[in-house]
DNA sequence: ACCAGGACTTAAAGCGCTTTAAATTGTCCT
DNA sequence: AGGACAATTTAAAGCGCTTTAAGTCCTGGT
């Protein structure tokens, strides 16, 4: 602690210790220092402590923009994220210890009303990220090769074909349908389907409805309502049906936020979940986990698609790998409290 | 592996264009080239568009890890969120537009089970951010003052007294005040508080709430039940509450997650909200909009937080500002739907 | 005593950009 | 034509670290 306390931080004027630093205080060469530090093998145990023990007094911290710059790898990986969404947000702490495990650091850039997804890829390139792990990416499938030209692109959690990049996702359809087995499992043939609009990921879920339905030869039952992912949509469908009088014994909704607007409308009416209606949703949403709605929905395994990202980025990074990826995992019946057998 | 061209990416095209490649292409030095780049006034006209058309058709883009090496100064605010919370997403929003206006970037860390602060800020640092915006800091405030010791630290939403640090944050007490002056405006004298537990922002919402009730002169109706941030502490306090038999007409909980475990056990006792009980909540999450809940609470005001925040930051390094400072915001009531005139 | 060979260390060349002093060019007077 | 001065442009010195070829020191064997 030779340096005045007072130095405090101001401006650019600040001193923190570089390797220079160190190694004059140990009267060596920023070389030894800073193979030490890495953990390089080759300087002797005796070198290694006392460079430790002087990095440490000095509270020496490396800086990464000059090691960055001086490797050629940056051994980074550029995340996008929705930092709204609650899912998005358990990726990243999976894509966080999966990255740690393979010597890869994340840098994030989140998408916001005035951010769009051009400008956090641009964000992420100037930090030099080797690859590009975009959670649910909206834009066009050409703008997402345009960025895999600059940097491996891995798009998890939406289907994009033809494209050259990698892709890891949950089947939808498949989930869908686990649901409509489940239902089906437990006496319902009257299952109506709220859709989710537009995207991609709704086509999918639709259409897993749909084939499941036929597959157990309830294509008469087949009912799908107009929808979207929010919370009044679902609700619009289920007043929607309530009106029309001939109640389905259960509602399978987009996702969960939908699913609770179903609830919230079915409640209003009077009408017992899962006593006189089975509700399920899509997501696993922390939501859905609340007590108070106890919902029976899908998860996506955040965990393991995360895991799947840094395998596909490390490959393309670290092994040379060329050839698009497309990983498509099964995704979760998580059964809870607003199914059960029809009245 | 072979770090050239070829195994760099598909595509073939060889290494991102460096600043040196525009400069041959237009003839002109480097140095221009970033002035150009950089918008700083001196080139003229002529090669300002030349070069600029020539940075387009290279697809030139900065290498942020050079320039900041480069340039004394780095313009990056470390900010140090839980992503999990949408509080916080609703603060980092804010955030990326205020520092933007200013000229100044973000490095997002995030906080997991695996990444706790001092983790986080290592990484802020090693960015070399210039100051530290740490969202929620739950560490103790000498961990902090360390913390400052090599970059101001802004801290939000978090009251830290005497450790010389600026602090922005919202007069938790105020807003429980708020609360009650609602509930008392309506009508209620019988308002049981559900505590928040031991952090310093529990301590201060229901310091507010008993100064609140004292201010009222309804001292003998002061009732303050254990709990903590939870729905489930909120629903164990509720049916405290029912067994005890003394219901009262109004309930306030620390947080809306509280609020709605709250909520939950009293639907399912079949007491009215608001028929028979008030509840209140605190922090305008996104669950208290949902329509199912509806709930009175408490805004924080993200966006002014945020913009205090980046001042504080802007106000340290360019201003030089040494003296701390505290900014302490007033929250705001927001009235929904389950509160009313007691019965 | 001498040298091969292993164990450590280090000098020095960058990484891609910013920055500043200095050089160049151009303009306009006298 | 000569020179002052402003407008542009550039050479060169870093920023703090990594990397690798090239040492320097020891061993022990002969």
């Amino acid at each position: 602690m030779d340096d005045d306390g007072s130095a405090r931080h101001r401006n650019g004027t600040n001193k923190r210790p570089r390797l220079e630093d160190v190694a004059a205080r140990v009267g060596l060469s920023t070389a030894s220092v800073s193979l030490v530090l890495r953990g390089v093998p080759g300087p002797s145990e005796r070198t290694r402590q006392r460079v430790l023990k002087a990095a440490a007094d000095l509270g020496y911290q490396v800086d990464r923009t000059a090691s960055l710059l001086a490797s050629r790898r940056t051994r980074l990986l550029g995340v996008m994220v929705d930092i709204h969404s609650p899912f998005h947000a358990e990726l990243v702490e999976h894509l966080h210890t999966a990255a740690e495990e393979v010597g890869y650091d994340l840098v994030l850039s989140t998408l916001t009303r005035t951010r769009d997804e051009h400008t956090a890829v641009e964000t992420l390139l100037a930090f030099r990220s080797e690859a590009l792990i975009l959670l649910g990416p909206t834009a066009p499938a050409d703008t997402l090769a345009a960025f895999d030209r600059k940097a491996p692109v891995i798009a998890v959690g939406r289907r994009i074909v033809d494209t050259g990049l990698d892709v890891v996702r949950t089947a939808d359809d498949d989930g869908v349908g686990q649901i409509v087995d489940h239902l089906v499992g437990l006496g319902h043939r009257a299952i109506t389907y709220v859709d989710g609009g537009r995207g991609v990921i709704a086509t999918d879920r639709r259409r897993g409805y749909r084939t499941a339905m036929r597959r157990h030869g309830l294509d008469d039952h087949i009912r799908v309502l107009h929808g979207d992912h929010t919370e009044s949509a679902g609700e619009r469908a289920a007043r929607h049906v309530l009106d029309g009088g001939d109640l389905p014994t259960a509602v399978v909704a987009f996702n969960d936020q939908c699913a609770i607007g179903v609830l919230a409308a079915l409640a209003r009416a009077g009408v017992a979940v899962p006593g006189e209606v089975s509700v399920v949703g899509y997501d696993d949403d922390t939501l859905s986990r609340l007590s108070c709605f106890n919902l029976t929905t899908v998860s996506q395994s955040a965990r393991e698609q995360a895991r799947y990202a840094v395998t596909a980025a490390v490959e393309r990074l670290d092994q040379g790998r060329t050839e698009p990826r497309e990983v498509v995992l099964t995704p979760r019946l998580i059964v809870r409290g607003t199914t059960a057998e029809p009245a």
